[in-house]
DNA sequence: AATTGGCAGTCAGCGCAACAGAGTGCCAAC
DNA sequence: GTTGGCACTCTGTTGCGCTGACTGCCAATT
């Protein structure tokens, strides 16, 4: 069994490899850190370590170097998440208090954290699956084109273009406009789809036509909604750690741009102490990012949905850093989103 | 003087270099090439071709490389832009042929063009320095909570909200959106600004402010319309051509998220033969891209808005590919759009 | 004047051997 | 449980010589 002592070898070694990005011996440790024992015992101790696979030797004679798993208990049992610095705190205010809208919101969000945690930094849009229409407005742009505007309680709104064969008659418009919102406004997404391919029903047959594809652009829209999307900030840090990823960063590329891929990988993770989550390297083998970590936390909007918000970067990351931050992003967005 | 076969010459050590990423030797030029000459006759050529730094030797001896000046001659004088297949021609028509609307129309664009050229590809949004206000459109939400919806004549549509202070009264909302449109259809987003400006004083004092609220978001909208926006695809390529960007991708990378640096490119670019202009090389050094080369063409829309599209990569890369692709795309997207 | 074969010279890349340095594992002693 | 000591292992570096690829030049040829 792994002593008291032990962990906190492990500790100070993931720590010194992080920061030096090289295997770490049983001597570099006693001078850097004040254990008050000799290099033996900690030779000792690392020999432990090694037998629970929490900790390896790259080659025979040489430091040592982290697992997954030892990153995993590093993580779980091991990190201090400090809270913010004043100053940083200060700035997260600072930077998101002028935002103008969600989507300003989450585009400073993004940045922000990609730069408190110099890595790939990356926010889900607030899911729309619980959330509810709000308004339905169609503007007539000229004799044959249409647009439909679509607007959720949760402040998205989606507008699409419509080409329609006969003129546009404004009365009928109007009564459209406000038999839709009568039919819809309140009504959550999931249900809406299906209130709106029967809605044509109603109406008398020279009608129907328009009014179908109306209907079904609205339709569009909201299956689009519900599709999650995700925003990115950051991928020059990807060069900046390349050796850290194997050799080649193009699969990380690849699932950064296949947003499916990330959406997927958020959507499995589950929310760990303090609210704040990790999958480390090799959990992450399943999407061609075995050496790869992602930590994410969960916000909340008034509307009651939660969305993740994270970052991306090598299996050898600074987590107590990156976690503090997400954490502190995630509470402050929730916070600004919250009182809405 | 370079001789007619000399310019030959030139052509095949580009198209052999960038096959194989290895500088090229007299030999393998008479092994690969029918020149009817010996290898002692193409060594006199690369001699001059040398003094006129065409080509240089990455050290004494070796084979040749092409410079960015021998690069310049190839683009300008040697590549020949056969067309498209009748299957790639299909392929671009299938495929953007579904779009719905400006931003999906974009956004199959941008992938389709990193898949033919597989290298970064990019997209400019219409600039709308010459595009006219189509409608504008006021959309209450609740009590205090206002839409306003921002349309132009190239399809853009923006939305922006808006909290207010005092209830909103329908009745004025209806007659403030007919004297906006009536001020402002039809007037150039250049103009726009200064006519909004102007606009509150017509109104009695206590729905100033209301108005000024309404306007002045407005204004913002125009500006924010003005910025162009860039669409990218394709980033994963930059990994997989890594090593001829010099070592590190990442001032490549970056210049891709500060997205400003790629429209001053792209600004700075001027029309050449065929409608394909390049970028080589170190004439990007002031970008930060001096290893990094952009072929770049015009596309226009319906409005008589014209904006830009095409590939950036390595300075060592297949410009007759990628100048042909991003031709044919550029004037079946110009068509597309054109016919609107 | 252009082309050719021949030949000496240059340099990168490779394999090999030797070496220094860092770190471990183990053991006997405390 | 801890420590100092010692033999051992392996990496990374350096120096050396060799090979192969190419050039540059020259004198001969067409």
């Amino acid at each position: 069994m792994v002593s008291e002592r032990g962990l906190e070898v492990l500790r100070v070694i993931v720590q010194d490899y992080v920061a030096s990005r090289e295997p770490v011996g049983s001597k570099s440790i006693v001078d850097r850190h004040s254990f008050g024992v000799s290099a033996a015992t900690i030779r000792n101790d690392m020999a432990l370590l090694e037998d629970e696979e929490l900790i390896a030797a790259p080659h025979t004679s040489s430091g040592r170097v982290p697992t997954d798993k030892g990153y995993r208990v590093f993580v779980d049992q091991l990190a201090d998440l400090r809270p913010l610095s004043p100053a940083q705190r200060q700035a997260i205010e600072g930077f998101l208090g002028e935002s103008i809208d969600l989507d300003d919101v989450l585009a400073r969000t993004v940045r922000l954290l990609s730069q408190l945690t110099h890595q790939v930094a990356l926010v889900q849009y607030p899911s729309l699956a619980s959330s509810r229409v709000r308004h339905i407005e169609l503007v007539p742009l000229s004799d044959t084109r249409l647009m439909t505007v679509f607007i959720t309680d949760s402040g998205r709104v989606e507008q699409r273009l419509l080409d329609i064969q006969s003129p546009i008659d404004e009365t009928f418009l109007g009564e459209l406009r406000a038999r839709l919102n009568a039919a819809l406004v309140g009504v959550g997404l999931t249900d809406a789809a299906a209130s709106l391919t029967a809605f044509a029903d109603g109406f008398p047959p020279e009608r129907r036509h328009l009014v179908t594809q109306v209907t079904s652009t609205l339709v569009e829209q909201v299956l689009a909604n519900r599709q999650d999307r995700l925003l990115m900030a950051g991928t020059a840090n990807l060069a900046r750690t390349e050796e850290d990823f194997g050799g080649s960063i193009f699969p990380v590329l690849e699932a950064i741009e296949e947003q499916v891929t990330l959406l997927r990988l958020f959507g499995e993770m589950e929310v760990e102490t303090g609210g704040v989550a990790a999958r480390i390297g090799r959990e992450n083998a399943g999407f061609g990012l075995g050496e790869t970590s992602v930590v994410s936390s969960e916000y909340s909007t008034s509307g009651g949905n939660v969305a993740r918000l994270g970052v991306l970067g090598p299996t050898r990351m600074d987590y107590s850093n990156n976690m503090a931050a997400v954490r502190a992003v995630a509470r402050y967005l929730s916070r600004l989103l919250g009182t809405d």
